[in-house]
RNA sequence: GCCCCCGUGGUCUAGCGGUUAGGACAUCGCCCUUUCAAGGCGUCGGCAGGAGUUCGACUCUCCUCGGGGGUGCCA
């Protein structure tokens, strides 16, 4: 009885994923997946300059990386095809004729150039601008003279006067407008192009899509859009406009603030569940304090009512602790695949290496210290690297301490007949409390130092089964003799 | 300028006329501990301001202020 929801995600493929875009697709997908709707995905290309193979490509991939797939649309197909925009001229132009033929839109006999210093002397001279007052003034000569220099008009749109429209938008309830705040504008470029407004509305009146979830920037523009719809008679969809994301300073997230793109955060080593988790959470939550969520929970929450109206700050902190989580969680090979080329580049392992038992262990006893998957040269370091010993302060005076003394030496007298399997190295540290008599701090703490130049980091047991018996001893040799000058075992 | 949207701690948010204004990230601190992490506990900190309406406003109305967006032959 209820009719398919049919949703569509359009973006302009420039290149990246802007995080913005990519929240915006994420609603799509939650709303078209909850609601067992289709989730479209079409082209707006008409930018042809920037619209090259590669850069769609790239788009899409990030997209898909995501976790983000579509059910009809580019690549996919479907009964309301073709899905580029620059494959929908002639749909553009029929319904152009239509409009010209009743005269809801007229042909402007000027030129772009010619435009743009008319507009600007206008506004010198401070009167409002309009297409419709040069229409008027247009003359048989001027159009004559344009035919002549074998130029095409343009398409200008008729806005009717004192129109009441009203928006029933789902996330920001009536929004109201009159037409008098709008002038007549452009739907078809001198070049032949389909404007925006315009095409936007040919496809999702043909492609039958039933909501329009954007971004906030395009509220102001939808009357336009409406116009649109209702002299061609389509029936219009409904809208959602969710608030924009922005920077920490409170502007629109942008290039100078860094990373804006969804490629970027995948280099920076976040996982895909982590980022659209975190995505789906700005400018929506659940009724209960939960924060994690997977995809089919989200799938299964998401509605457009618990959508938040104010715009919301990304906080890269937030997303990293998020990220940390699903590191931790996350299995091994995983995380070793994900890690693989950062390692290579710090010449730690060979070009072609795959994930060896050995590099498992040591993911494995590391990525709970990760917030990003690059951190792995920080944490990882101390078992490719001879570490340098002395870093901070309180590391050196926790080296320096009486009872490092003790430690050491114990460790190196005993270490030598220990075997480095987990078992025994487990039963060894558990048993140096006793055999010591010193509280654990003043054990394990310069221990760990001595190891890995740090006071925090993996268990102790998987640090000393990945650096084996000869290097571990080493260490501690290394910690006593300069901590300790002149220490004779 | 005009039009539109938004305004709960530094940040993300819950709240939908009566709450000690709840949770999360970050900060700082404590506890626990076989270190660290994790976990547990706590500190700091908020309804932009002003008028109304009401017995009672974070919640409703209006104004002001602040932020954002639109106003292109960009999308």
């Amino acid at each position: 009885m209820n009719k398919q929801i049919r949703v569509r995600y359009a973006p302009s493929p420039t290149g990246h994923i802007h995080i913005g875009n990519a929240r915006s697709a994420l609603f799509n997908y939650l709303f078209a997946r909850h609601n067992n709707g289709v989730l479209v995905m079409r082209l707006d290309d008409t930018d042809r300059r920037r619209s090259t193979d590669e850069a769609i490509k790239t788009m899409l991939q990030d997209i898909q990386w995501l976790g983000i797939d579509w059910d009809e649309g580019y690549l996919k197909g479907g009964d309301y095809g073709p899905y580029r925009q620059t494959e929908r001229m002639d749909l553009y132009n029929h319904y152009i004729d239509i409009l010209l033929s009743e005269e809801k839109a007229y042909e402007l006999y000027y030129t772009e150039e010619e435009i743009h210093s008319l507009r600007d002397s206008y506004e010198k001279e401070g009167k409002k601008f309009s297409y419709r007052e040069l229409k008027e003034k247009e003359t048989e000569q001027l159009r004559n003279a344009f035919k002549n220099k074998n130029l095409k008009p343009a398409i200008v749109f008729k806005v009717e006067k004192d129109e009441e429209i009203i928006i029933n938008d789902l996330v920001r309830g009536n929004v109201a407008f009159n037409s008098n705040e709008f002038k007549d504008f452009v739907i078809r470029r001198e070049n032949g192009t389909p404007v925006y407004n315009y095409a936007t509305v040919i496809d999702d009146a043909l492609m039958k899509i039933t909501h329009i979830i954007r971004a906030e920037e395009h509220l102001s523009n939808t009357p336009k859009q409406l116009f649109i719809f209702n002299a061609l008679n389509f029936p219009p969809p409904q809208f959602a406009h969710i608030s924009l994301i922005l920077a920490p300073d409170r502007t629109k997230l942008s290039k100078r603030h860094g990373a804006t793109s969804v490629g970027q955060y995948r280099e920076m080593g976040f996982l895909p569940e982590a980022l659209f988790n975190y995505l789906a959470l700005l400018g929506w939550s659940s009724k209960d304090d939960r924060e994690f969520f997977t995809k089919e929970e989200l799938i299964n929450l998401f509605t457009l009512e618990s959508v938040n109206k104010a715009p919301a700050v990304f906080d890269i902190d937030k997303l990293k602790w998020m990220n940390h989580h699903y590191i931790s969680k996350a299995d091994d090979e995983r995380i070793c695949r994900l890690a693989l080329p950062y390692m290579i580049e710090k010449k730690w392992i060979k070009e072609d290496s795959n994930c060896s038992l050995k590099l498992l262990n040591t993911v494995n006893a590391v990525k709970g210290n990760m917030e990003t998957i690059k951190d792995i040269i920080k944490v990882a370091a101390p078992f490719f690297e001879e570490i340098d010993l002395v870093k901070t302060e309180e590391e050196q005076r926790i080296l320096k301490q009486g009872e490092s003394k003790i430690v050491f030496s114990y460790l190196i007298g005993k270490l030598q007949n220990i075997e480095f399997t987990e078992g025994e190295l487990d039963k060894f540290i558990n048993e140096l409390k006793t055999a010591l008599k010193l509280p654990g701090k003043k054990i394990y703490h310069p221990m760990r130092i001595a190891l890995i130049g740090s006071k925090s980091g993996p268990e102790l047991t998987k640090i000393m089964l990945i650096l084996g018996k000869e290097r571990v001893i080493d260490r501690f040799s290394k910690a006593l003799n300069e901590s300790f000058p002149g220490t004779n075992l």
